[in-house]
DNA sequence: CTACTATATTGCTAAACGGCAAACTAGTGT
DNA sequence: ACACTAGTTTGCCGTTTAGCAATATAGTAG
């Protein structure tokens, strides 16, 4: 059980905090992170997997590379984007898994008799 | 080097995501959180440390409690709030660290004479 | 009950932002 | 040059939300 350290924060670092959390803070951008999870995707392969207006994709990956979150390279016509920041894989990890905590203290609130389900 | 899982996630699990990025997305937030980094602490003390109207500073403490980030314990007149889901501190510093690599990258780029300083 | 203190809630306004549609840019082929 | 394809940019509209001000609740003291 590892003690935190409380860093001393300046406004401006907590405004560039907010920010890139506000960069991840919609759906969507998530869904075009988890597109090209693994590898680098076209713009129109993100657009097939997300499903959203080719302009929104388009505005969104470009919030997303302003962050320095995805890469661009371009190769005649098209354009791949890659994940530039692997530290965003560690960020969605330590949200899922808080949020299954969350939601299985739920539901042991309402029905306990889930009997060997406690927190891992 | 490991190697990063793809969980599958679905719609509702993206948008529960981005809701707790959402909430972590806002200045005054992160000095609330910052406020109550290692102890309880009252409202009032809340707002002494993060300098804001009383009404802001209770809204943002709602959200967060609603989002199970703090945990509220009510003694007489007095309501103190503490950290309820320690996955913030990993979050914050795992973004601290991302900023920090950024920046020197940016400044690398800019001033290569700073010679020892790839990243890490 | 009245007065007071600590916190929460409500209504308002202004700014930020995502989706849509249309126009624009750039690279390819004929 | 023209037509076509892949992406980007721009303008508009509706929703969301943070801050402010005022009001409301709850607990304490007299």
């Amino acid at each position: 059980m590892a003690k935190h350290v409380k860093r001393e924060l300046s406004e401006a670092a907590l405004a560039m905090i907010a920010e890139r959390f506000k960069v991840l803070a919609e759906p969507m951008r998530l869904k075009i992170l988890h597109a090209v999870w693994d590898d680098e995707r076209t713009v129109g392969e993100i657009i097939g997997a997300v499903g959203g207006l080719q302009a929104n994709v388009s505005k969104h990956l470009g919030v997303l590379q302003q962050a320095g979150l995805v890469a661009r390279r371009k190769d005649g016509l098209r354009v791949f984007y890659r994940i530039a920041d692997p530290t965003v894989f560690d960020l969605c990890e330590v949200v899922c898994e808080s949020l299954h905590d969350r939601l299985s203290q739920q539901i042991d609130e309402i029905q306990p008799r889930g009997a060997a389900r406690r927190r891992a």
